[in-house]
DNA sequence: AATGAATGAGGATTCATTCAT
DNA sequence: TATGAATGAATCCTCATTCAT
């Protein structure tokens, strides 16, 4: 719904930020990133050009605030989820199920970081890249505590350690589930089928496996 | 040692075309894939742009021919180290290290496995990625029973999803641990540590845990 | 006399959109189609390549455009010429004069007419070509018509064939009459002479003889 | 049936010649001017694109000697055909049904006059285009006499001009009667389609029309 | 705040032609 | 005479960004 006329309130530039953010993300994944023109982006807003370049300084710095919206919704929605959780004996297990399963119905967030390093990493100022990577740290802290109070056996710091492997690993297996129309017709013969990856399937067990291997590592540290 | 002249035998062909992909992998580490012209890599073996073209139908198609090339002999390279290592007590460990520190010191591996699913594969033939694709897969199913053999108490079929975990850690962590300039600066801020990330560490790490959770796997199925 | 700034309102770009048309048609004389580059068109308008894609999706979108206006003032004005004749024993010569006298002094239009079939109709959309047909249908129907009132004995409905034959030997004459500087000097030789073609003498001559031709047929039919 | 091996003797050089020309004229049919590579012509003659440059210096050199060849073919066909008959009543009619039934039989003749003045003539050199011409002014004075003993009450000399005027009608009236796809599918509209033209009845019609005038004139003069 | 016309740098790709073998 | 690898000029068009209104 997006707003009408000239945003003079907080609030109303506010909702309009949104409406472009919402706009790129549908966009990008039906384009793509490098098919996507800001002039498309506008369109779909109704906006003007020029009027994208009021709120975001330019297209990398755009797709990166949502990407940052993305990723600290879904982010905060998890660890929600997670604190909720009482210790239980295939604690691990549920917390790889939730956090696949949210994730692989997070198309646009997969997209957004599958790039995020590539391209919207490189063209941004540095207040741009702070206020993106604050908001991963703090994530990661609280992130961080939640895992070490949910799985017993995690050696102290270990949880953020984990997350950021996770956070590889889902952006190594989203790009190898996610090919183009020719990889994908390549991907159909017998002798190439082993390198087809199911993004949800893979991630959780990756997931489970790395959760067993840093509980197994204090015993073999020890 | 670039081939004088023209390339009239096909071994001739061939080196002229190994020259190619050495200045274009060359190139690629120092100026990255957006800002690397043909031109500049053309004028980098002396050849004319249009002479890259006979040899590939594409830039994409040339990185990834680069790709090929590097991936295939450093995955031959491992799997050699890997098959002459005779059983060990820790065994996990050595492998870990062997790739993680061998892998760390291809840099322009790392950056074409960056680009590989986003970029190169974007614009390619059916055939040329048939062709990278069959080498891959022929390496997983190799490397995947020299892990079996290495590792005991891995189930029968886990060296192939654990080599394809570890190929997703490698372009995840990559990218973590690699940042633009902008983003090296933000990382060097206390609050922001946290998200910085050592490849090589953090991979042979990862690859431990992996294959310990793997392995752990076994017995919690059974 | 070329707009200033930014064309804002409606009309200010109809009379961008002229000067652009001006200067293709200027430069076309010029340097001839194959060697014009975009480039030079913009630079005499002093406009940015950019700007000409805003008015005109391709270089022979441009072309079309500038011989669609060509050739409907040229088109109008000998219409209007035609219409004010009144009935004379002479008719027809002064008809085919006015046509080869005008024309004769049009050279960016019978240039355009020269290459419209071959280049100009080859890259361009659906409507893009159905509005330069339409403009020629209409011409040609309402031209049919005052062909019909002017020349006595004229069957009904010869009117528009005539003139599609005198648009063929419009475009057939110019391009033997005009001549490449290497042919010229080929014409130049005394055994060669024969093939020398001056446009507007022969276009008058093809013109009275269509006509004479199309008044005989009636007699010849019956 | 291509000569095989080297070409020595004079006459397999000059089959070698016709091959290309066969090649060279058979594929512009199919690909256009534009769109036909020198590669994709000596494919098909299963030559060497060097080896073209051996026979021809230029590849409009080349089409230019393709014309040359189906043109003086043609036009000697016609002519003996012409000299043949005797003076008949209906002499215009079928001298016209005759030119127009033969020429709409050879696409390619058709196709490379087309394009003759455009492009051929642009990039070639002064015999190259001598030659041409000296082939045309032969045909043109020979074409002329027989018209004017095949044809009662022409005027002395008009047999050339009638003959030029009827090659530019040819040239004309094959690019109105060989629309481009996209133009193709305008004319099927109901309110173009006077702009169609079958080139064959159009071509008669305009011949006769031609004659009748150039006799008529003689008369009117007089 | 919003607009959208103007900008112009930027680059992959093609292909006629050459020439060493 | 034949080859075909090498050349490199040549150019259209895109699109992120700016800025006058």
């Amino acid at each position: 719904m997006p707003v009408k006329q000239r945003a003079r309130k907080d609030e109303d530039k506010q909702a309009r930020r949104r409406s472009i953010l919402d706009a790129a993300g549908r966009m990008l994944r039906e384009r793509g990133y490098a098919d996507l023109t800001m002039a498309e982006v506008a369109r779909h807003c109704r906006l003007a050009k020029g009027t994208l370049y009021l709120y975001f300084s330019s297209k990398e710095a755009m797709f990166l605030a949502a990407l940052e919206q993305e990723l600290s919704t879904w982010f905060d929605g998890l660890l929600e989820g997670l604190a909720e959780m009482r210790p239980d004996r295939d604690e691990t297990r549920r917390i790889a199920e939730t956090i696949a399963t949210s994730l692989a119905s997070q198309p646009t967030l997969l997209d957004l970081l599958t790039i995020v390093h590539n391209v919207l990493e490189q063209n941004i100022e540095f207040d741009t890249a702070l206020s993106f990577k604050q908001m991963l740290a703090q994530r990661l802290e609280f992130g961080g505590a939640i895992f070490e109070r949910a799985l017993p056996g995690l050696p102290r710091g270990e949880g953020q350690r984990l997350l950021l492997r996770i956070y590889a690993a889902v952006v190594g297996l989203r790009q190898m589930s996610d090919p183009s129309p020719v990889v994908a017709k390549v991907l159909e013969r017998p002798d190439i089928r082993c390198l087809r990856v199911d993004f949800q399937t893979e991630l959780r067990e990756t997931i489970i496996d790395l959760v067993r291997g840093a509980q197994a590592r204090r015993v073999a540290d020890a």
